[in-house]
DNA sequence: AACTCGGGGCA
DNA sequence: TGCCCAGAGTT
């Protein structure tokens, strides 16, 4: 079996065997994907899904948004951690998406990720999952799962994410960050994974 | 490369 | 009670 045979496999597993509505970020727009995926560095998504309910039924795009003040903002999401400068990159990327790009989420990697608060990871999740463009950002999730899997065998985030990029087919890009990172988050564990439980043991090589 | 922001979840 | 978490910016 390829690699990329392999790929096809696991993701269209755990697209089966993964909840998505529970655990998944939630968004209806790009503009609440790129918040919500602002806010969740350092936190959990159901931490994240809890906020952004609120938030976006009363503030859904950045011109809402940006009748708020800092500290408004921080205020409504002072239950995640590093609340502050969240709240600060909201606010500043509102306002360069208001009078920069139309209002609109710029669609490209260079753009995105000049936008404040706006990194990598960020950049890739919504380029694969606000816009369907094939992106995906290898964080230690990712590249654990893509390991034990033997999908890619890069020493380095970065190798792993053109590895990735090789394999995985067109038409899953678009789940294959969450279900990868939710795998990595869940079962796939840094530390005591479920191999008894996962969906995809039989693909790995690790097996505990 | 190291440091900082940071409340909540979980053992 | 201590460790960990869908990160990014600054120095």
């Amino acid at each position: 079996m390829s690699r990329a045979e392999k790929a096809k496999a696991i993701l269209e597993i755990l697209q089966q065997k993964i909840p998505a509505p529970a655990t998944e970020l939630k968004f209806s727009t790009p503009w609440q994907l790129l918040v919500a995926t602002i806010l969740s560095a350092q936190s959990t998504d159901k931490q994240v899904n809890k906020v952004t309910e609120k938030l976006f039924a009363a503030y859904p795009g950045p011109h809402e948004i940006l009748t708020l003040t800092e500290e408004e903002l921080a205020a409504k999401i002072k239950t995640l951690g590093l609340y502050r400068s969240k709240s600060k990159y909201i606010l500043a990327t509102a306002q360069e998406i208001v009078t920069k790009h139309n209002g609109k989420v710029p669609q490209s990697f260079s753009e995105l990720v000049k936008l404040p608060g706006v990194g990598r990871k960020t950049a890739n999740v919504v380029l694969a999952n606000a816009f369907d463009i094939p992106a995906l950002a290898v964080d230690t999730h990712v590249f654990r799962v893509a390991r034990r899997t033997g999908l890619a065998s890069g020493k380095s985030v970065l190798e792993t994410e053109k590895e990735l990029h090789e394999i995985i087919p067109r038409q899953l890009w678009k789940d294959a960050h969450h279900l990868l990172i939710l795998h990595g988050r869940y079962t796939c564990k840094a530390r005591n994974p479920q191999c008894l439980q996962c969906p995809i043991s039989s693909f790995c090589d690790k097996v505990m």
